[in-house]
DNA sequence: GGGCGTCGGTACGGAAGCGGACAAAGGGGA
DNA sequence: TCCCCTTTGTCCGCTTCCGTACCGACGCCC
């Protein structure tokens, strides 16, 4: 197995651990195939396993009792979850699934906790990221209350195609509606100004991105703030590419 | 300064500490007096302390480059900040500032990073309280995007109802629509409705809240949840009359 | 190749909230 | 007491978005 440990990990957190770090996860990773809509945690119920993702998008939703939900953050390869091990914490009220399909190393949460109480170098690690993933939270909050559909839509677009492999974003409209905590249709219509601007192109079940740089000054400033502090916080995530 | 630890503190986070762990705090613990608006904290401005409220009401904003903003969290005697300091970050993109005023006892970070690493228990119980303020950051995200003005209103004037010590809460107009990231003008509206349902009492600079169990009904699903959730992590605020 | 379930496009009335502007009321200082 | 500044109340037109409904298109399965 040692190969696995010679930088071979796509994700982020793992690939900036040191040799040394990533020894004690030796034997206790676990390759996992995650396909779409893959449920990874229910609200209150403790999770088993803490995943980093190498691949595919997963998503945190929260839900109110009366059934309304948003999108509070999104995760791939630049993190892992639930950050809630990272606290000390058994279980969260959030949901977390896979939007887009993909793989992760899982861990036990238990073994996890072993490694964040004997490795100061983990524990920092994963405490910046949960660091960072709270400042997206927070950029969530701010977005969902000052800023328009297709602001909010080219935003999630964004952050989608930031931990996509290639252009294509596979999901259907109702899906991103619950995402953002809109109206489907509304989704359909904000896609449409995005095409018309020739951002992206749509069709069934799938959204590419033709204009990276287009989009994210059509999102103004809705995009960009919880990257920068992303990269202050754990480094740049290096593009498939370069792997 | 013996006295101090005899269960005088009205901080939930350092009420629950047990005596061993308050000891490490010993003489660097600093009581401090905190004026309406002062300024705990610029974005992306090191912290110099860590604030432990006894008293008062303190608001997390987060703000876009363009210059809106939106309350993302609220930290009254229940809790501390910033919790960055909690996750080994040296600033974050948040202002802190004080709403209502109060009284803290304020330790500088290093020496609480210093807390932190050699007692496992105060490192818990903080990172428990992150995790508190984390779901609260989410379902005010959750709120941003799916209610109405004035069960958002409900929602954060009970909330800063639960963090102060009497029924009244003062802040202008002008001030609460920052925290909703609303017009001014329609916290106007909004406060009147609450009103004409008998629920607040509204005059310059002052909200009263007159029936709190009618401002829950009326919040309905808005307030709640990560009030049940820091229970679960924390435990009960014990209550003023009690100290 | 026909049928059906899923997904996307569109339409329409209505409500909520915004932007902006202005007037009234309270309250502190000279 | 008067003035001025802050705070609150109100108004109007306008935009955005919702709720709801319905239809068309795609594509999978039998």
């Amino acid at each position: 197995m040692a190969d696995v440990w010679q930088g071979r990990f796509r994700n982020n957190l793992l690939r900036r651990l040191p040799e040394t770090s990533l020894e004690r996860f030796a034997g206790r990773l676990e390759r996992i195939e995650l396909p779409r809509l893959y449920q990874l945690s229910s609200p209150h119920q403790p999770m088993e396993h803490a995943y980093f993702f190498e691949n595919g998008i997963a998503s945190v939703v929260v839900r109110s009792p009366e059934g309304q939900h948003s999108e509070i953050g999104i995760i791939g390869r630049d993190g892992m979850c639930p950050t809630s091990a990272v606290l000390d914490v058994d279980a969260d009220p959030f949901s977390i699934h896979m939007q887009m399909q993909g793989q992760a190393y899982r861990i036990p949460v238990p073994d996890l906790k072993a490694v964040l109480a004997e490795d100061r170098e983990v524990h920092r690690l994963l405490s910046r990221y949960t660091q960072a993933l709270a400042v997206q939270q927070a950029y969530t909050a701010l977005s969902n209350a000052v800023h328009h559909i297709d602001e909010r839509l080219a935003r999630w677009i964004l952050m989608c195609h930031d931990r996509a492999d290639g252009s294509d974003i596979s999901l259907t409209h109702e899906f991103m509606s619950i995402m953002l905590a809109v109206r489907r249709p509304s989704v359909t219509t904000a896609l449409h100004v995005l095409e018309g601007k020739k951002l992206i192109y749509s069709e069934r079940g799938v959204v590419s991105v033709r204009n990276r740089a287009g989009l994210e000054a059509f999102a103004r400033d809705a995009y960009g703030e919880c990257e920068k502090e992303y990269e202050r916080l754990i480094g740049t995530i290096v593009s498939r590419s370069v792997i």
